[in-house]
DNA sequence: TGCATATATAAGTAAATCATTATATATTAA
DNA sequence: TTAATATATAATGATTTACTTATATATGCA
């Protein structure tokens, strides 16, 4: 039989990874863009050093990864995570982030980052 | 519209509370049947002051009731709350436990106390 | 090369979390 | 009514978390 049910402690420590308003948001706004460090800085007006911890952590567990382009590095869901199934389950009952990019995109902050 | 989304604050919220393995692996266990205190307090081998502050967080959000059956209060799911769904999403992605409640029979403590 | 920008990491701190111990309340049975 | 059982709650303490500030590193450009 093939195992694909997440065990129950990995389960519970990813929710707990997810259980945070800016990491989950950032999951969703991950789900259909790559998303760059200064974009989330800008979404969340938080600050850098409070988005890079967010994205480490979700770094440390896998289920996103990071790109150098240049001077930015850029972040995106880790499809191949074994994680992955679970948290895009749990991504699909969240509504649409769209509109925070769309915000970036008419403040100009979007383009003149990344 | 009709609007099924949760919100992402609430569902942060929701997803902390799940993420810890004590609470997550209560939640699939009502998920089939309802239990009481003292079998939580078997099956996960900790205190009774520790399973009812689990389950009072659960209860304070609505995703869980409690019913008095004599001496006992059992807990079940809450298919009311506004969550539920969201919840049920999650549940669906987890192992079965039943074998823990098949332990608590095996051992005769399923019968004795509920 | 030197400076600006983007990012990571380290250290410190306040708040939240989870267990423990102690105690209170409600029910049942003698 | 008294004792035992099941549960809740309060108080305390250790650990974890998520910020902040300060600093380090890497890239791109003048």
């Amino acid at each position: 039989m093939i195992r694909t049910d997440i065990e129950m402690e990995k389960a519970a420590m990813i929710l707990k990874l997810l259980g945070d308003k800016t990491r989950l948001t950032m999951m969703k706004l991950l789900e259909n863009h790559d998303c760059c460090v200064c974009e989330f800085v800008e979404i969340f007006q938080a600050s850098q050093p409070s988005i890079s911890q967010h994205l480490r952590k979700l770094r440390d567990v896998g289920i996103v990864k990071e790109e150098r382009r240049g001077q930015w590095i850029f972040y995106s869901i880790n499809q191949n995570s074994e994680y992955f199934p679970f948290v895009q389950q749990v991504l699909l009952q969240l509504p649409e982030q769209e509109d925070k990019l769309k915000e970036l995109e008419a403040k100009g902050t979007r383009v003149t980052c990344c």
